[in-house]
DNA sequence: ACCGTTATGATACTCTCGTCTCACAATTTT
DNA sequence: AAAATTGTGAGACGAGAGTATCATAACGGT
């Protein structure tokens, strides 16, 4: 056994080689898929890269981990925000207009991303699939930890964190699921109504941390 | 052709017979096993209720059909609540408390139709399927309405809309999804942070109409 | 009791997903 | 140039969902 660079199956993106090569070929055929608002299958990703089936499948065993390398794609931007607004207001602002129109544009992709984790959630619910980690990884919660960082001291760090649970209840895909396919509103609107509700959830936090004082 | 009463595949519950027997019968089997945790095929509930796999698909063509009959089930208290509490405030909050232990105790359920709901949504994005009714019938959206009615008056119609789509936020099974899923929360906590939210926005939305007149 | 309707069960079939095996091509190593 | 390694394609295979057909059991009216 020599110390090639393809041990595992699915390499970091980062190399070379014919292997990363066709892994991107299929990523971004895939994203391109998902961004016309289908959810492909491992076959059709095969089909629309020209590559067999076969070898679709040895770089993305399933569709959960195609769509999973998708959104990894999808998140860049926002993994990348930078938390560096002075006050709480500013950055919970920030962060929604910074996100939800990255969310929005992958719409397709966190869908289908929920859809997984769903998916996973009631297989482990049926006793199948062990502890495995869920798809959903929070990075919700330690956005919004930062988020909440600046009112440190003026509250309790219980109604802070309440403040964090109740902001990534207003953002997030399910706010898209939510405002644009139950009640018709286009994506800037709900936009602004997130806007406003994380502003409302906020203010309401600091007053009432004021008034407790 | 004669004028019996069984034209239509599924037909009403309230019906007598063998029919409806059966069906209530695979209702009540395919319900225990959504509490239970799992998500049944159709093949699945029809060994559990020990009838043919052929005569289950008579009943419910697809799994979507089974989830939505019990989803329908599930629904029953949360339609039937009474939206007759004084003020908006209080109104809200009787909701959720209402709905929201309801969706708990349901939760594979919910979960399931909302995985169903991503589904059809899909495959309308993809050109399949027309434009067939979704699955999500806005029952949030009546709720919601009648929830900011007694606020008519004191706010633009668009304030109130707008309350109404902020609080469809905070009251669903993606609250669950969220909180429990993600944070880690109890349902009970999941609830009281729900509550806080729902509050918070409604106060936001009176202080700002009074902040305006 | 008879006959037609209706519900059911058994079975075979199609389709898609995912796995596996084997043969061939491309590339690298000696 | 020959040989070994590695990527790829083609096709077989099994599992599961959903459909269709046919035979039989239960029910209902005359």
């Amino acid at each position: 056994m020599n110390v090639s660079r393809q041990q595992n199956g699915i390499a970091n993106s980062a190399e070379r080689g014919p292997r990363a090569r066709t892994r991107k070929l299929m990523l971004d055929t895939a994203t391109r898929l998902m961004q016309s608002g289908i959810t492909p299958s491992v076959s059709e990703v095969a089909e629309a890269a020209e590559v067999s089936r076969a070898t679709a499948y040895r770089y993305f065993p399933s569709q959960a981990a195609l769509v999973h390398a998708v959104v990894d794609e999808a998140l860049g931007p926002i993994l990348d925000w930078s938390c560096e607004r002075p006050d709480a207001r500013t950055r919970i602002a920030d962060l929604l207009a910074t996100a939800m129109p990255r969310i929005d544009e992958f719409e397709a992709t966190f869908k289908a991303a929920l859809k997984l984790s769903l998916d996973q959630w009631a297989q482990r619910q049926a006793g199948t699939l062990g502890n495995e980690p869920l798809f959903t990884r929070g990075h919700r919660v330690d956005l919004l930890k930062c988020v909440t960082a600046p009112l440190q001291g003026t509250m309790t760090p219980e109604s802070r964190e309440r403040l964090a649970q109740a902001l990534s209840l207003v953002f997030g895909v399910e706010v898209l699921i939510v405002l644009k396919d139950i009640w018709g509103l286009t994506a800037e609107r709900a936009q602004s109504v997130a806007e406003w509700a994380a502003k409302a959830l906020v203010d309401a936090a600091i007053r009432q941390a004021e008034g407790e004082t």
